[in-house]
DNA sequence: ATTGACGTTTACGTAAACGTCAACGAAACG
DNA sequence: CGTTTCGTTGACGTTTACGTAAACGTCAAT
């Protein structure tokens, strides 16, 4: 359902149906509607009967956050516990040591994954450096125009 | 089953037990042979009747590709798919062409995976020094002596 | 000769993350 | 006023990535 039309819309506390957020992140509404049984959408409702869903900016964040998790390899569940650890209260000290304990812990993966993604971005920077090099040796062949290029490097 | 003696081990050319590999990557041997199933491992077989499994290095290496890309939220299709694009023969131009762009292409999504990384790793830094402040200044009270020393590093 | 560790195949089970209808209500459009 | 368009709630299906159990072979050591 769209609340109203789309010219009226900067007037709103920017509001989104659920065909909205589908669109923007290009996600099927089913997709949408699952990520709420999961706890990680709290949409109001809306309409007669209070049927339609209506997404907050802090909703759509929370679906931004989420799949960007999501991208990352997390499953929905993790993001929705690290999605909720960052806004829940934290008002005693205990707690908030035990945030920082856990942002450590989610830190040392994030940057394990950043070792691992380093190692095959580097591993991808190498085949590519390799496959140049045979290409323009293929297509400028310098002293001696084989027939069959060789696959590997040869002596000079 | 294990080959030989584990002494007699560094005489061979480096070939490993399905259980080998299952304690060295912490896998059970169930996954091992459910990614031979998908084609990622081809190992030799040994013993009477041709029943037992022996990998080889290059088995080692392509398992390791393939949870290393696992961990960066591949698909082990999508991880047989890379590898075998890495160790397939490319000796045409045509073929260099393309592997090249397939390159250029995985490329792409890995600098786009390495921002959300980044965006991850400074919003965690960001909560980090947030609750980091609200943490001394809840226990070290400037004009207030509090009832509990600071569990942190304290200034002399 | 039995036990234990390691290996094998076959087959069914399962959790996650949706996709895909079906059947319906409301509302906006020509 | 009929027809798209957008939304709703079930409910069942599908794919991925294994887990789990049964039932058995083989080798080394006790």
């Amino acid at each position: 359902m769209k609340a109203l039309s789309p010219l009226f819309r900067p007037f709103m506390s920017t509001t989104y149906s659920i065909g909205d957020l589908a669109r923007e992140f290009d996600l099927t509404t089913r997709a949408i509607r699952f990520y709420e049984d999961l706890g990680l959408l709290e949409p109001q409702r809306t309409g007669p009967g209070g049927r339609s869903r209506v997404y907050s900016g802090r909703d759509r964040t929370r679906l931004k956050l989420t799949l960007r998790a999501k991208r990352l390899g997390l499953s929905l569940t993790e993001a929705k516990e690290i999605i909720q650890m960052y806004d829940t209260p934290r008002d005693t000290g205990a707690q908030l040591q035990k945030f920082l304990d856990v942002l450590a812990a989610h830190r040392l993966q994030l940057e394990s994954q950043m070792t691992d993604l380093q190692a095959n971005l580097d591993e991808l920077k190498t085949h590519e450096k390799e496959a140049r090099a045979l290409l323009t040796k293929a297509t400028q062949p310098a002293t001696q125009p084989a027939t069959k290029p060789a696959t590997k490097k040869a002596k000079a």
